[in-house]
DNA sequence: ATTACTGCAAAGCATTTGCAAATGC
DNA sequence: GCATTTGCAAATGCTTTGCAGTAAT
């Protein structure tokens, strides 16, 4: 466990710092070893800012000092996946996409027919809505995921 | 086209004889031809009430009298969704699930963690809610889609 | 010392595509 | 007759896996 976080911007360092000890947690009940590769993917994962796929993550991971191979980084994220820290977006017909929950409240999707992009937003009496459907059909929510599909902003002005 | 529908279930023959001209007409503004393999997919579509995937679909088609080819079959679903008469579902790790979508009014889904089993609701609020962030920022919706993932009250029992 | 993890390259699986033959217009 | 569509099989692209070597406990 020698990996060095000195040249990260502080605001990524600190988020690192937070959730790092959550994953060791998650990782040491799961009687999962704590590996210098899983911190380097955590890290990562906290240095992107919005949302990124498995790939490129293992791509910007294939060279440099921090090398992970895609396999360990696939097996990570599945990891981080299930530990709650990352959620998994899988909308499109491309791949699945990729982001931190950590400091990165609950919010939904819109996805850009156009040009791909992603917004976000949040609202509480959606979330109300969804537990009361759970409960009208006996059903125990674990997570759940809305998305609308369609032209956003600047798309339709560049019409 | 010579394609024998004798033998389908009154209820699916009385499907596939409205949603057909819908996409005749769907494809006749595409300057898309109308062929039989494209009426033996759309039949095969109305002939599913569940949620099926494009490989048993293939598979079902791949044998018999009326044959279609897998690349066939995929490319027919793209067409039939493009024409909104197939809603595709890509939430889990698997692959793509569909659902005709004519007949089968707008509805969301929990997706059973355990059983791997599709429960259906709606909710006219949720609709309403959604048109509402779409009017806050501006999104013009074309569809949207809400998945919960939990465990269903079957699954719950059975514990 | 033991057991889990990693890297690598190969395999897997759903889906897409190129091309020659078939079909709709 | 001409252009699109089909079937087939091969290719693609993301993801997972087997295995031998390496690191964590």
């Amino acid at each position: 466990m020698s990996f060095d976080e000195q040249e990260l911007p502080e605001e990524v360092r600190q988020s690192v710092e937070e959730a790092w000890p959550l994953f060791v947690d998650f990782l040491k009940k799961k009687d999962a070893r704590v590996t210098q590769a899983r911190k380097i993917v955590l890290t990562q994962v906290f240095s992107r800012h919005d949302h990124f796929c498995a790939d490129d993550l293992a791509a910007e991971l294939s060279s440099g000092q921090n090398h992970v191979s895609r396999g360990t980084v696939y097996r990570t994220l599945a990891l981080m996946e299930e530990s709650g820290l990352v959620r998994v977006i899988r909308d499109t017909d491309v791949h699945a996409h990729y982001e931190h929950t950590y400091n990165h409240p609950h919010h939904e999707h819109m996805i850009c027919d156009k040009c791909g992009g992603f917004i976000e937003f949040s609202d509480g009496k959606l979330v109300e809505l969804i537990e009361k459907a759970c409960e009208n059909k006996n059903f125990k929510e674990r997570n759940h995921r809305v998305v609308i599909f369609g032209t956003c902003e600047n798309c339709i002005k560049s019409d």
